[in-house]
DNA sequence: CACCGTACTATACACTGTACGTTATGGATG
DNA sequence: CATCCATAACGTACAGTGTATAGTACGGTG
C-alpha cells in the first residue's frame, strides 16, 4: 500500500487548507472528509492535530483574525475607532466564510484579545470610564457582526438566483394596503442592503452618540 | 401494517411540532427524521409540505416572527423605536433558535416586511427622508440581530461547563504586558456580554446619533 | 540494529437529507 | 351504495456526514 509518507502534515498546512476549501467550495460545503481528500490522506488523520471538527473551525477563526491590521495611531480616537470597525468588516468581506465562523460559536479567548486589547485601548486613552469602555466595545462588535454577515448574506442571495426571483417577486406582490411604507420605500430599501455608505451610516450614528457623551 | 390514517398531517402541525423540538433539544440537534419519529410518521411525509429542509426552516422563521407585537401608538418615536426594537431582542431571546433561523439565511418577504413596516412608518411619520428611513431601518435590525445572537451565544457557552471552563483560563493566560487593557478591563468585560442594560445602551447610542439628524 | 511512540490507515457505526417508486385510503363521482 | 383516482404516507436506497476504535508502519532515539 503506498501510504503517505510521516509528517506531510501541520497544523499550519491543514488550517491553511481548510481555509482554502472553505474559500473555493463555500463554508457550508466544507467537511473534514472533503479536506483530508484535498490533503491526500484519510479522514482520520486529521484527528492527530484537532480533536473534532468545532476545534478545527476555531483554529480557522484564529487564523484569520490574526489578519486584523493594527489599530493606526495618533490619530482622533473616533477617526480611530472606524478603522478597526471598518478593519474588522473588510475582513469579513474578504474571508466571507469569517462571517459564519464568527456566527456559528462566540470568540475564545486570544481572538477576542487581539480585537479587543486595540478597541478597548483607543476609548480608554479618550477618557471613557473602564463599564462604558466594555460596553461601547460589546456594542461596537456586535454592530459590526451583525450589519456585516446581513450583508454578505444579501449579497449571496442575489447571486442565487432562484431565491432572488423569489424574494423579488414576493415584495412585489405586498399589498400597498397592508404595508404601504414598505411598498413605497422598496428602491431605497433594496439600495440599503450593504455597501460601504450603508455601514458607515450606521457606525456614524453610534459614533455620533458616543460624542454626546464625551468625558470633558 | 398498522398505517398512519390520511390527513393526521398538516403544515400548521408540522411547523409547530418542529419548533416544540427545536426548543426542546436545541437547533443544533433539530432534523426530518427526528421532527417526522415526533409526529408519528415517516421521514418522506414530511415532503407532501415541505420542499425540503430549508422549506420548513422558511415556514418556523415565519411562524415566529409573526408573533412580533404591532408597535405602540401615541408615543414619542425614539419610544416607539425602542419598543419595537425590544420587542424582536424579546422575541428571539424567549425563542432562542430564532436566532439560528435569522442567521442562516436572510428574511424573504413577508415577514421582513412585518418588522420593516412598524419601524418605517415610524421614521417617515417622524420626518425622516426616505433614504434615511431606509438606512436607519436597516442599522437598527441589523444591530439587533448582531447584539442579540451574540448575547444568546455567550449565554450558552457560560451553560456549558467545559466551554465556560476553556474560555476563563485563556482570559486569564493573557500576558498583562500584550493586552493590559484587557486584563485590566476583564471584569466589565465579562459583565457586558450581554442583559438589558448593555442592550439599552447600544440602542441609545444609536437613538443619540440619530437625534442629531432629527428633522426639524 | 532494535525499539517504541506516534502519525497515519482501515473499518465501522449511527446519523443526515432526500430521490425514487409503491401502496392504500378518503372524498368525489356515477 | 359501489367505484375510482388523486394523493398522503410508506419503504427502500444512496451518497454523504462526523468520529470511535483498533491496527499498522515509519522515523527518531537508545
Amino acid at each position: 500500500m503506498a501510504r503517505t509518507p510521516r509528517n506531510t502534515l501541520s497544523s499550519e498546512l491543514i488550517v491553511r487548507t481548510a481555509l482554502d476549501v472553505m474559500e473555493s467550495k463555500g463554508a457550508d460545503a466544507f467537511s473534514l472528509r472533503g479536506l483530508a481528500a484535498e490533503l491526500g490522506v484519510g479522514p482520520m488523520a486529521l484527528y492527530t492535530y484537532f480533536r473534532n471538527k468545532d476545534d478545527l473551525y476555531d483554529a480557522v477563526r484564529n487564523h484569520l483574525m490574526a489578519l486584523l491590521p493594527a489599530v493606526p495611531e495618533d490619530l482622533p480616537w473616533p477617526d480611530q475607532v472606524r478603522a478597526v470597525c471598518r478593519g474588522l468588516r473588510l475582513l469579513m468581506l474578504q474571508h466571507p466564510c469569517l462571517a459564519q465562523l464568527l456566527a456559528g460559536r462566540p470568540l475564545s479567548g486570544q481572538e477576542t484579545a487581539r480585537v479587543a486589547e486595540g478597541l478597548l485601548g483607543v476609548l480608554r486613552k479618550a477618557g471613557f470610564d473602564p463599564e462604558t469602555a466594555a460596553r461601547t466595545h460589546t456594542t461596537l462588535f456586535t454592530y459590526v457582526l451583525g450589519a456585516t454577515s446581513w450583508e454578505i448574506q444579501m449579497a449571496a442571495e442575489r447571486r442565487d438566483p432562484e431565491a432572488w426571483r423569489r424574494l423579488r417577486t414576493t415584495m412585489e406582490s405586498l399589498s400597498a394596503r397592508e404595508f404601504p411604507t414598505v411598498v413605497d420605500l422598496a428602491p431605497e430599501l433594496a439600495r440599503t442592503t450593504g455597501g460601504d455608505e450603508q455601514f458607515d451610516y450606521g457606525l456614524d450614528l453610534l459614533l455620533a452618540g458616543l460624542k454626546v457623551r464625551t468625558p470633558s
